[in-house]
DNA sequence: TTGTACGCGTTATCAA
DNA sequence: TTGATAACGCGTACAA
């Protein structure tokens, strides 16, 4: 069924069909009428496809994406492709891979789609050849970062506030009795290496000594806990420890538990992102929550206002804020 | 840069670019050279949407899932996404949610993006809903459905056999000396109601009385784990538990922990799915591994394939295999 | 208010 | 081995 199909049955041009379908004024009532019913009886469905290369506006968005099953990122995906599709636009999903090949070859990918902007999950995607590919091929369409930023006309920014957000963590385990405050996570991002800049801001304008792990891996337990093994044999004293995700922060609770060593009362633990990790150790674990479904919506909004000519800022951030739960000791009321 | 730019260039036809691009015999060699040349010069990319309104085919698949954000959803989907892609496609993803009406309008608009081919993700889209608007929106291409099955001439389903696996989960409770095994569910989908039955069946068999709470929420936590606390209610001698998905064992850790109830000794506890988090609570959980990563890589393959005009079988099943962890007791060496 | 004719970028058919 | 030409399905200026 094409325009052309029913625009014989009705009697009218195609452009009259046209017309009707996009709801565009200067037909008579009654054709109006007749076109419309043809068109429900026959259940016309435009080709988007064909209107797209008319247009030169596909109605689709790249979602770009380390790695969707990231807990982290899944509930980012799924807020901003929730919000696309009420906005009229659909996703075209890429896993790209933390190595930059694969981002560039996806954002070629995209180009070649015709996307009609672009959103990239993640701060790892903040690097220069993610920059150079995008002046290369996605120069002319909007790209939102999640969580990162690039300095370019069409790059636009959400940022979470994770460096005070680890500041405010740490200023919180000190008022709960925590003195000895360490922080393992990996430097691999932009946004790793900030949470680790927070950490180390907060401890050392309080003159503390800096208990620091660099993580490797993404998981603990492939490499048989060695982080947590050797910050115990660094810094015996540690009494409170904030991991760079909440999946860290859970499979310490593990860790800790086989050892003895009673969480919160003889060590703190803290996670960061609030995803549903928290929820389901024991005991529950207390995270610096940077709003995931926040900046989801954020990021998509921000899309659809740019490709609706609407101006928006470049960068904004999201404010972040702790979920106390019972991995760290309760406040003390006098 | 259209292939029509290209050709001028080269002081040839826009056809000869094309077999060019399309690497088509039938071109002089140094014809080829010469505008392959210009092809890399001026990076041409050629224009996916308009070969698609010429060839019909738009290499674009529809990954329909309900909650991306469901851990075991996830695995699937990436899997799916990843292969696809490697196979030359690309995937629109959309989360539909569990409401038929948003299966059916999500099914309508990749039908009216014209993709090549629709991946559904969960036996929830196991329903009349669905059916109908398949042999309404979709009959003209293929759909493979993960753990699930329509019988239509152009759906294909890859299954997990859930119902012998927790069959078997039964059974290995039982060599391990537990003696009240009981099943906590919930029953919205065929993939559930068979995990259900397979446990019913299994302890029917052995003589044994059914011990089945079934579950309205899709998290404990969110009912204040009232379904295990009717279940001590009611069968109070319960010494073994298999949850219907992972994330409730896991969530049934922390219950009984609190409750001074020893896992695995007093209590064995088992999930479904082997997610994540099976290896971040304390004890570790034992599970049904239904091979999600497999399972996506089949899913995609069978859709490619069927693309590709390879026959193909309409309903396949893959192989659970039991992943013991510390949530149950260990075999006992005589 | 409606229809004609053309353009969007590509592929496919046919003739040269 | 190559090139003209039509076709894919739709939008739109322009003419009627």
């Amino acid at each position: 069924m094409t325009i052309y199909d029913i625009a014989k049955l009705a009697g009218v041009s195609a452009s009259t069909v046209s017309r009707v379908v996009n709801g565009k004024p200067g037909v008579k009532p009654k054709t109006v009428n007749k076109v419309r019913k043809l068109l429900d009886q026959y259940e016309f469905q435009l080709n988007v496809n064909a209107q797209s290369l008319s247009t030169k506006v596909t109605q689709m968005v790249g979602l770009l994406i380390a790695d969707v099953r990231n807990a982290h990122y899944t509930e980012l995906a799924y807020a901003v492709e929730t919000h696309l599709l009420r906005s009229g636009y659909c996703t075209i999903i890429v896993n790209s891979g933390e190595e930059t090949d694969g981002m560039k070859s996806s954002i070629q990918m995209l180009r070649q789609r015709k996307v009609d902007g672009v959103i990239m999950i993640g701060s790892i995607f903040q690097n220069d050849v993610v920059s150079q590919a995008i002046t290369h091929f996605l120069s002319d369409v909007p790209v939102v970062i999640a969580n990162g930023y690039l300095d370019k006309e069409n790059v636009y920014g959400v940022l979470a506030d994770e460096y005070q957000g680890v500041q405010k963590c740490v200023e919180l385990l000190y008022e709960r009795r925590y003195r000895h405050v360490a922080f393992i996570g990996k430097k691999n991002t932009v946004s790793n290496r900030q949470k680790a800049e927070g950490y180390k801001n907060a401890v050392i304008s309080r003159g503390e000594p800096l208990r620091e792990i660099e993580l490797h891996s993404s998981t603990l337990m492939e490499v048989d806990y060695q982080p947590l093994k050797e910050l115990l044999r660094l810094y015996p004293e540690t009494d409170a420890i904030i991991f760079s995700n909440d999946y860290l922060a859970c499979e310490a609770t593990g860790f800790f538990g086989a050892r003895q060593i009673a969480v919160p009362e003889q060590m703190g633990l803290v996670g960061i992102n609030n995803d549903r990790y928290c929820n389901i150790s024991c005991p529950q674990i207390t995270t610096l929550d940077n709003k995931m479904a926040e900046m989801g919506l954020m990021v998509a909004t921000t899309l659809v206002d740019v490709l609706n000519g609407k101006p928006k800022a470049k960068r904004v951030m999201i404010l972040s804020e702790i979920i106390e739960r019972q991995s760290i000791r309760k406040e003390v009321r006098i």
